[in-house]
DNA sequence: GCTCTGCTCAGAGGA
């Protein structure tokens, strides 16, 4: 029976005479959740009482982790009762797991096998673009190909093509490259052929594994007969594997073991060896090296994963000296010294250089934290694959169920395509060209590929490189982002510059040439921003609030400093929010840019800008490096190819709604920055509640106001309509442009007639009062409203495409759309920041007592009313909204 | 307790 709690008191650790002799144990205290035998919750007075469990053996290093508050978990534990009370105790089968929702991944176990502070160094440092990293993924990707029957000349040709890119900025030519990696192929050859004779089909290449039970994830190379085999394409002259190498052939052993059958071999492939390593007497090439793996050493695996679990659940830096590797030997030790002197860490190769400052110290520790507490989340995510029920899973829009299994097709190249039917009304948060968990059941327990949607309709068309007879999709949580945030914090604050960080400190006022030039004529603020955003030295900060054209105002900042010989990146959270700069670049007649992101991302009509990854590496080389304008979202400003690049200045865009980590992504890059955006507008997306939440925008506007300019003079909405955001959100310094901004209404429009409409429509701004139904989440009774709103306008000559619905729920969202025309775009505030509509109605589905805020602070709000351009009406309860401050002040506007 | 976008994924190797 499987055992697990809470750790709920300090462990004691005891040593005991048996029948078998002296052994160890130790006693942790746990509240369970669920009774071990029947699986039932445990409730009532017995829930708050702990269990002893006792671990026997060399379970008492992992017990010896534990402190209270961590999860536990006990496979195979067997009962009994001492002095009549019930306990449980590991058995010779039992594995202990420390913190088993922490899932560790196979790479993270296997560095901190080699040494703890090395794992800790790859997370923070992350790997930069090298060649030997390069070659060793291609030969990884070749022997995919070969595995699942692909020609070997071929999968080099295009596997190097696939890498033009990064080949281009490795100064690589494909010849040589393709060179190498025959050679190493020619091994797996080899190999493969004796495989083949004795066992024809029985392979599989690249499955990603989950165990639920372990709490470790990793990917396989390869699986034959039910055993994993790992690839290397480094050198190894010794007989025997490396220890590493093992370890990690070993995590994928236990992920294939809690799903199947048990395993005790792996197999190494150390493709460089071939030459070396011929046997005189047969001859035969021996680059494969087969071990077995006994009980020891898969529990071996389990303990190392649990000190890198209760390590990071207590939030601990290693310092080295917990594992036993020789620094001297180590290629990390200076990046390891030099990080341990920064940060004032005690580490086992010592230490290099002054620590920062303090403030910095603090600042990083912080952020270290809470980008941990937010990878924390992206855990939990994981944890929920197998916590929720499929139907849970589908109505947190998680997973798509239920969906009817069509067909499974290979493709050129052994990849395979997967059709499967999905009812028309289920949503999700799955979109076209995301990753996700395809399975036929189960995305952890059933069979389950990570699978591309290439087409998400009626029909679902997926691309995996194995088949799955797939009838669930589900999110696949990933830890990209995070790890990119944490990296980008440590180049600024590590390797970031003095003069920079002093800045970024309010250590030192940030410094401005003075122009004279005239860049905008008729918008002074506009013309300040550019003058401040070209002539900054050191940052410049635009705070542009709706309609303000913030984004006119940065194309012609751009220009300018193009003209002026700059290499300027151009960047932003979202892709949409890089396209429409790109766009407003393009409507001032500059194309001269390259827009870097994945296919997916990218807009259609930006699409002929984008930078291919594949084909010849000189030429994607010099496209990359010529450009003199480079746009790409931040989390790509993070990858290995952007970190390559390096510009006079970065402009970001929506910079509010980045969080501190994600803006340096971009800003690292450039020697100057401008951060362009609105902090009264939505804040980041995080996941946890912590430093995260506030953007370096935000901050910086508070640390040097002298930097910044506020875009003043909105071009969009009707005077009614902007008061009530100016004077709440902008201290009343938001003003039309133009007399004729401020009067615009619907009789502007072609055909359309204010007259038309009844009377309390009339005004730019409205209310609507609708006792609403008792929903949480929905108001029928809003919709139907909503509905018959917009046939009145459409009456009165308005096409309803010029009509935007924004409500605060997603179920919301989905209700108004089952009664208004397709042609009215309906969603949530989030997605309809940035853009407008002529006409702008928001459901409020408030009801009875409000709980808790309904817009959930007032950014959101913000962002609802600055929406229309002529005319904004509120439909709710106004008896509900008048028990809140900020909504009766709302109503009072609206109706007055 | 709601709202939400990113990203080839994870792993690739250097003596």
């Amino acid at each position: 029976m499987n055992v697990r709690g809470t750790v709920a008191g300090d462990v004691a650790v005891k040593t005991v005479t048996t029948s078998y002799g002296e052994s160890e144990l130790a006693e942790v205290p746990v509240r369970l959740e669920r009774d071990p035998e029947t699986g039932e919750p445990i409730a009532g007075d017995d829930a708050t009482a702990p269990t002893t469990v006792t671990c026997w053996g060399k379970w008492v290093e992992s017990a010896q982790l534990l402190e209270p508050g961590m999860e536990l978990s006990v496979t195979e534990a067997e009962t009994d009762e001492y002095r009549g009370e019930v306990r449980y105790s590991t058995t010779s089968d039992s594995y202990v797991v420390v913190e088993p929702g922490f899932l560790v991944n196979v790479t993270a176990i296997r560095s901190w096998v080699e040494c703890p502070r090395l794992y800790y160094l790859n997370k923070l440092s992350g790997v930069p673009l090298n060649y030997p990293v390069v070659k060793g993924t291609l030969v990884h990707e070749v022997f995919g190909d070969l595995l699942r029957g692909r020609a070997l000349e071929e999968a080099i040709e295009e596997r190097i093509d696939e890498r033009g890119l990064e080949l281009g900025l490795l100064g690589e030519s494909p010849d040589s490259v393709a060179e190498e990696v025959r050679q190493n192929a020619a091994a797996i050859e080899g190999w493969l052929e004796q495989g083949r004779l004795t066992d024809e089909d029985d392979w599989r290449s690249e499955q990603l594994l989950i165990s639920e039970t372990f709490g470790i994830r990793g990917r396989a190379d390869a699986i034959r007969r039910g055993a994993p085999v790992e690839l290397k394409t480094g050198k190894n002259l010794r007989k025997e594997p490396r220890f590493k190498d093992k370890i990690q052939a070993a995590c994928y052993a236990l992920l294939l073991e809690e799903n199947g059958d048990p395993v005790d071999t792996g197999t190494l492939l150390y493709t460089k060896n071939s030459a070396l390593d011929r046997n005189e007497e047969t001859g035969d090439l021996t680059p494969a090296k087969d071990f077995s793996m006994g009980n020891g050493l898969l529990k071996y695996v389990v303990r190392v994963r649990n000190e890198l679990a209760a390590m990071e659940a207590r939030g601990a830096v290693p310092t080295g000296n917990e594992g036993n590797a020789k620094c001297e030997y180590c290629f990390e030790r200076d990046t390891c010294m030099v990080v341990s002197g920064r940060l004032d860490q005690e580490s086992k190769a010592g230490q290099i250089g002054q620590p920062l400052p303090e403030e910095e110290l603090e600042h990083f520790e912080r952020f270290y934290r809470a980008i941990e507490e937010e990878r924390a989340e992206v855990h939990r995510e994981y944890a929920k694959l197998w916590e929720q029920t499929a139907e849970e899973r589908a109505d947190d829009d998680r997973a798509l169920i239920d969906l009817e299994f069509l067909e499974k097709r290979p493709l050129e190249g052994g990849r395979w395509e997967l059709r499967a039917r999905k009812e028309g009304a289920a949503t999700s948060k799955l979109r076209e060209g995301d990753l996700v968990l395809a399975s036929d059941g189960h995305p952890v327990r059933g069979n389950s590929e990570l699978a591309r949607i290439e087409v998400l309709d009626e029909e679902v068309v997926l691309t995996a490189d194995e088949p799955v007879e797939v009838t669930r999709l589900d999110v696949y949580p990933s830890e990209l982002t995070t790890d990119r945030l944490l990296v980008a914090l440590h180049d600024a604050l590590l390797k970031g510059e003095g003069r920079r960080k002093d800045v970024l400190f309010g250590r030192v006022e940030p410094e401005f040439e003075d122009l004279d030039e005239t860049f905008i004529d008729n918008n002074d603020a506009q013309n300040e921003a550019v003058r401040m955003a070209v002539g900054a030295r050191d940052l410049a900060l635009i705070h542009g609030p709706p309609g303000t054209g913030k984004t006119y105002t940065i194309a012609r900042a751009v220009r300018a400093m193009v003209e002026r010989g700059e290499r300027v990146l151009l960047s932003a959270f979202t892709n949409r929010a890089v396209d429409n700069l790109l766009e407003a670049l393009l409507e001032q007649g500059f194309s001269d840019f390259v827009r870097v992101g994945t296919e997916s991302g990218v807009r259609r009509d930006i699409q002929p800008y984008r930078l291919e990854r594949s084909g010849d590496p000189e030429e994607r080389l010099e496209e990359l490096q010529d450009a003199q304008v480079v746009a790409a979202t931040t989390a790509t400003c993070g990858s290995r190819v952007m970190k390559e690049q390096v510009f006079d200045v970065a402009l970001v865009d929506e910079a509010a709604q980045l969080t501190e980590p994600g803006t340096y992504a971009a800003i690292n890059l450039a020697s100057r920055f401008v951060l362009v955006g609105d902090h009264q507008q939505l804040p980041p997306v995080v996941r946890a509640e912590n430093e995260l939440s506030t953007s370096l925008f935000e901050r910086l506007v508070d640390v040097h106001p002298e930097a910044g300019v506020m875009l003043d003079r909105q071009y969009r909405m009707n005077q009614r309509i902007q008061a009530f955001a100016s004077s709440a959100f902008y201290d009343g310094e938001l003003r039309p442009a133009t007399p004729a901004v401020a009067s615009r209404t619907l009789d502007d429009l072609e055909g359309v007639s204010r007259d038309a409409l009844p009377e309390h429509l009339r005004d730019p701004v409205s209310f609507v009062d609708v006792p609403g139904d008792d929903e949480r989440y929905t108001d029928t009774e809003e919709a139907k409203t909503i509905a018959e709103l917009i046939e009145t306008y459409e009456a009165a000559g308005l096409d309803p495409s010029n009509v935007g619905v924004i409500a605060p729920f997603r179920a919301q969202v989905s209700e108004i759309s089952r009664h208004v025309p397709n042609s009215v775009a309906v969603d949530t505030v989030d997605r309809f920041q940035g853009s407008s509509e002529e006409v702008i109605v928001v459901s409020f589905v408030a009801s009875g007592e409000l709980e808790g805020p309904i817009f959930e602070d007032h950014r959101r709000i913000n962002v609802a009313l600055t929406r229309p351009k002529r005319a904004l009406v509120l439909v709710g309860d106004a008896a509900a909204l008048e028990g809140d401050s900020v909504y009766r002040e709302l109503l009072e506007w609206a109706q007055a």
